[in-house]
DNA sequence: ACCTCATAGGTAGTATCACAAAGTATTGCG
DNA sequence: CGCAATACTTTGTGATACTACCTATGAGGT
């Protein structure tokens, strides 16, 4: 498992969480393993990238938070708001357009299939 | 064609840039060129994005240029080193797993689909 | 009683890097 | 002459994932 170097993530960390979030709601340290378990293991994102990141799109209206307490502990909640379910369809589309781009440019065959 | 924020690119120019030169020298401005028409538009860079980048390959021994004068126009053709060479390899490994495993968690179905 | 791990949350500071904006210089076209 | 296209360069900025560190509880082991 080749590293995976911290930049690659930058700017897709978002739709990634709100993806997460899509099925139901989740507190901060299910998000991380989800993270971790849907992408096999290539994704293990550290608190200090994750809470921050909930804040942000909470700030930016996309998530809400309700806070819990399971087994003596405090745990918060987040949930996709309406503006957020809406800006997810955007990033897989967004998303769909990044990934063919960088397929195809890093796929083309130096030499033409032909000669 | 939904707005690329810039964020997206981030720490995947560099293998983009060595795929592009691997079929051959280019010149700064001829990748541009490449990168554009090869992703269909949707990487349309500014110099300001392409030629740092370029000198940072160049430093890190990934790639090695030399001046050329053609039609009373300076310009400098890059080509790839060894290293860059065995580097893009790498990349697109990388590549490969980060792009599986975004597109993993942003195609999860919210519902179950047995359920 | 003590320790350690897993769970659960948080913040401050740093480094990276694509980009915006501005500049230099040449060729060729109207 | 003016302007577009070609070709390269540099300075400064903003966004953001990460490192490192901190607080706290519950469960299991010794």
């Amino acid at each position: 498992m080749l590293p995976m170097r911290p930049e690659l993530l930058k700017g897709h960390l978002d739709a990634l969480l709100l993806a997460v979030l899509e099925p139901g709601p989740q507190h901060g340290y299910a998000v991380i393993e989800a993270l971790r378990t849907g992408s096999d293991g290539a994704l293990d994102l550290p608190t200090g990238t994750i809470y921050p990141a909930l804040h942000r799109l909470e700030r930016a209206g996309l998530i809400a938070s309700d806070w819990q307490t399971v087994g003596g502990r405090r745990r918060r909640a987040y949930h996709l708001t309406p503006a957020g379910q809406a800006t997810l369809g955007e990033q897989r589309a967004v998303w769909d357009q990044f990934s063919t781009a960088v397929t195809a440019l890093l796929t083309r065959r130096p030499w033409p299939s032909t000669a």
